[in-house]
DNA sequence: CGCCTACTTGACTTACTTCAAAAACAGTGG
DNA sequence: CCACTGTTTTTGAAGTAAGTCAAGTAGGCG
């Protein structure tokens, strides 16, 4: 089992170099470990964190809470990612964070994160680049649920997930596991649950892939691939995955 | 009329706080402007730009290019933004930059921006938070064709386009130009022409606002705000304007 | 004047949402 | 071990918002 800063280094190292002593910066981060159960908020829209968020274990979500209770969820992050760096340089967080699942978080202090940018720059702009990629997944997002068909766009996002683990080493085969309900990928996809549920069918009826109890399973990666339009250059990184 | 470096200087200034030095160090950018027609890109899907873009007039979008030359608009940006200036750490584009209208643009040579983060490490970060603030607007953008009904999404973009220009001082009293043809409002919007056309006349029958020519025309702010579901906390300013 | 683009409007159709109810399943406690 | 409760998934049926199609108007420009 790695440890949390390995972590990090391994995810920053999906799009960035990094130098021996920036891997030396981050080996020096105190970190502190939290478990989070299901469901449970770890920020809240409005808050003002001090601490960065590191994925150690399970799945996060960053959503936006809406009239009446209903959420929209922005993205989805698994081990290794930071899915709030952005917090460093906004005040006040727009949006919320909480695990999708059981999870394990690891937390890094703002002012150790910043003292480490005024050392080593390079640092700073692997982070920083770790932010501009989150933002070209989210234009993604924009066009898959604006612009695809529905089940183009459920089969996109299960693309974009399970390639996403795979460059981090979560899948194991052809499965990996997304904590989902129906009710949250209709709260992504912006669909109807029962739409979810009939499109969901198709998928499997074709083939493809399959998802039962937060588990996908994908049968013919490349022709799930072309149904959901999925190109992964969007992702930049350094090594495109083998289809 | 501003040079487009003060432009930028009054933008950054707009979400961060900048030192004289930092100022300086924008005033010594050498800086080539160039005309663009209505339409025209700047800046292709796969392209590896090597200078980032400042508009100094007319309005640019984002854009991704979608099978069949249909195109998911992304956002947009007017004068004093750096549209893309994610383009400095992330090396090909995942989408592209055109003018709406006629626009006039100013480049900035990536060479020459690094050196000056070296020098001037704030300025640095307040260009982050210039991607994270745009980031912000992304997933906006993502509730809004997600979640809210197509009359409130419809006023959440002229809500956010009238404030952005009223920030930047680009509105003329309640007007500012807009310049999209119902097409790319659709293209925007996740929504067929008809329909943009028709929520547009619901819009002008509701009082609160009208469109025409390319030209915004806000009528009841207070109550337009509240259609379109729309509160400025998003965009991370500074300072509020007032209602 | 004629062409092109942008906008407008109407009628038709349907894919989706909504509503409702039941089945499957997990967890809890008697 | 089984009944009870709550959540998640499944399915059906009905209604409608909005997409598609098609035609027409208006405006701008060579």
């Amino acid at each position: 089992m790695d440890s949390p800063q390995q972590m990090l280094v391994r995810n920053l190292r999906e799009h960035s170099r990094l130098a021996d002593d920036d891997i030396d910066e981050i080996r020096s981060f105190s970190i502190t470990t939290r478990e989070l159960a299901a469901d449970q908020d770890f920020v809240r829209q409005g808050d003002r964190p001090e601490v960065a968020v590191l994925v150690v274990s399970g799945m996060l979500a960053r959503y936006h809470l809406l009239e009446g209770g209903r959420r929209q969820y922005l993205s989805f992050h698994m081990s290794g990612d930071l899915p709030d760096s952005q917090g460093l340089f906004i005040d006040r967080m727009d949006h919320a964070l909480c695990a999708l699942g059981p999870a394990t978080v690891a937390s890094i202090p703002h002012k150790q994160i910043l003292k480490a940018f005024a050392r080593r720059p390079s640092l700073g702009i692997a982070i920083w680049r770790e932010t501009l990629v989150d933002a070209a997944i989210f234009r993604e997002a924009i066009t898959n649920n604006s612009a695809r068909a529905k089940q183009t766009r459920m089969a996109h996002l299960f693309c974009e997930l399970f390639y996403r683990a795979r460059v981090s080493g979560l899948n194991r085969g052809n499965k990996c596991s997304i904590p989902l309900t129906l009710v949250q990928l209709a709260e992504t996809l912006a669909m109807a649950l029962a739409t979810v549920n009939r499109t969901l069918h198709q998928l499997r009826a074709s083939g493809t892939m399959e998802f039962h109890d937060g588990e996908l399973v994908v049968l013919k990666w490349r022709e799930l691939q072309k149904l959901g339009d999925f190109n992964a250059d969007y992702l930049h990184l350094k090594k495109q995955l083998p289809i």
